[in-house]
RNA sequence: GCGUCGGUGGCGGAGUGGUCAAUCGCGGCGGACUGUAAAUCCGCUGACUUUAUGUCUACGUUGGUUCAAAUCCAACCCGGCGCA
């Protein structure tokens, strides 16, 4: 029996999205929701108590970076993750697979995962090229990790990955895969995505076991991949699909045009009855398009990195307070906004601290930008229960990207 | 007053005869950021325009040496330090 339970309440008439209750042991997500990321424990620059104020419901941690700092038995001793961070509400981490993409084909690349426009570069995996300053080599076996930290090695696989997991204690932890980059050809994402899968049935057996051993509570959540392509995508749906999961993540890369088509083709295969987590995805527009799409559950590290770096999220579009015009402007970020940042200090002074490199600045944009993102993906999520989603979609969207 | 060192772009500071509108850092202006290698990264930053292997004005001031000077010489102005 799996130790997540997943109700829904209300579907949008005609599409793949749907507004439900996703029940953990450590509480109720209702969704569709934004998962706001932590990834060593700790949300940069916040206290759980601030990331709690900003509405949000879960936080995800990482497998690979809590591995190398502190280490498993560290969360294992301090009583695992959540009294680790001091956060009592649901949880999950990421396998570290996103990471053979991020210190492998991305390093020291401008790539991201979204690719946009004609990015058709060639991957270096698939020149066969060594990439020397790659710090990521994947084989059958598992991804070889050269450690950020201090360059030593270590080696991921699909069991050390759950092992590693159940240790942090997470609710919820992700099958280990390999996320690939845009750029790479339809033959290696394929090659790649039949590893992933392989993966995934490694993943499961081992999580089945240690589940026994522990007797403690957790799920595991099996990750399609496919890149852009649609006949990849709707393979690697069908076959995590019949692996008995407790939800789905759908990870990998996407062109930034067809993101939410790719995420349909995947949903309309998966099962109705499992929750969904768009991998790593969290700009306003996305969440609409992946919510109508059917998904359930997002994380990003968007809103919190743009917030280190200056870029703001207001009901008009994007603002960066670093800009002169900010100098001088004694208003809130967003008038109506009722986060604690808005209801307390002006963009002038918010200029101030990121011109006088101030850490406030960071915590300030920080608890603005999850607070508007959590409250976004919440007010979809209502829109669905009230039946005018198009509605809110048409009028957000209007007003957010109107202006720009 | 004498001696001595020094005066370079918004600031700090390289350069010590030609390839110098002048390394670099800071500051300024703008941009990027999508399962966090990230409080990070990338442009631009004398003026003008057809934004270019383009024109012009620039290295305290004035004059000189030289084919050629931010770089050498002289005087002057200003500042630091030392001695009176």
């Amino acid at each position: 029996m799996s130790s997540i339970k997943f109700t829904i309440n209300k579907k949008i008439n005609d599409r793949l999205g749907r507004a439900g209750v996703l029940s953990t042991p450590h509480g109720d997500i209702q969704t569709p929701a934004f998962v706001t990321v932590g990834t060593k424990a700790t949300v940069k620059a916040m206290t759980m108590e601030q990331v709690a104020d900003t509405g949000a419901q879960v936080v995800l941690a990482n497998t690979y970076h809590l591995y190398l700092q502190p280490g498993e038995e560290i969360l294992k001793k301090a009583g695992k993750l959540h009294k680790f961070m001091n956060w009592n509400g649901p949880t999950m981490t990421d396998s570290g697979g996103f990471q053979a993409f991020s210190l492998g084909a991305a390093f020291g690349e401008h790539v991201s995962k979204i690719a946009k426009g004609e990015d058709g570069r060639i991957a270096k995996q698939e020149k066969g090229e060594e990439v020397l300053s790659a710090l990521a080599k994947v084989t059958e076996d598992g991804v070889t990790f050269k450690s950020h930290i201090d360059g030593s090695k270590h080696h991921f696989t699909p069991e050390r990955s759950m092992e590693i997991q159940h240790n942090i204690g997470a609710d919820m932890i992700f099958a280990f895969d390999e996320c690939t980059s845009p750029q790479a050809s339809y033959e290696y994402q394929k090659e790649a995505m039949g590893r992933t899968h392989r993966w995934a049935k490694r993943s499961l057996a081992r999580h089945r076991e240690l589940l026994k051993e522990n007797g403690e509570k957790r799920a595991l959540l099996g990750i399609v991949q496919g890149g852009r392509h649609e006949d990849l995508r709707k393979e690697s749906a069908r076959i995590i699909s019949e692996m008995d999961f407790d939800g789905f993540g759908i990870g990998g890369s996407f062109d930034k045009e067809d993101m939410h088509t790719a995420v349909g083709w995947v949903n309309s295969i998966l099962p109705e009855d499992k929750p969904r987590h768009l991998l790593g995805i969290g700009e306003p527009i996305d969440f609409f398009g992946g919510i109508e799409n059917g998904v359930d559950l997002f994380d990003c590290v968007a809103p919190t990195r743009m917030a280190r770096n200056g870029t703001i999220h207001t009901k008009n579009g994007r603002i960066n307070v670093l800009n002169a015009k900010y100098v001088n402007d004694f208003t809130p970020i967003d008038s109506d906004c009722t986060c604690y940042t808005c209801q307390n200090y002006t963009k002038a002074y918010l200029s101030h601290l990121f011109r006088a490199k101030e850490m406030l600045a960071s915590t300030l944009a920080s608890i603005h930008n999850l607070h508007f993102t959590i409250k976004l993906v919440d007010d979809i999520r209502r829109s669905i229960l009230d039946e005018n989603f198009e509605e809110f979609k048409k009028e957000f969207l209007g007003r957010y990207y109107g202006n720009q």
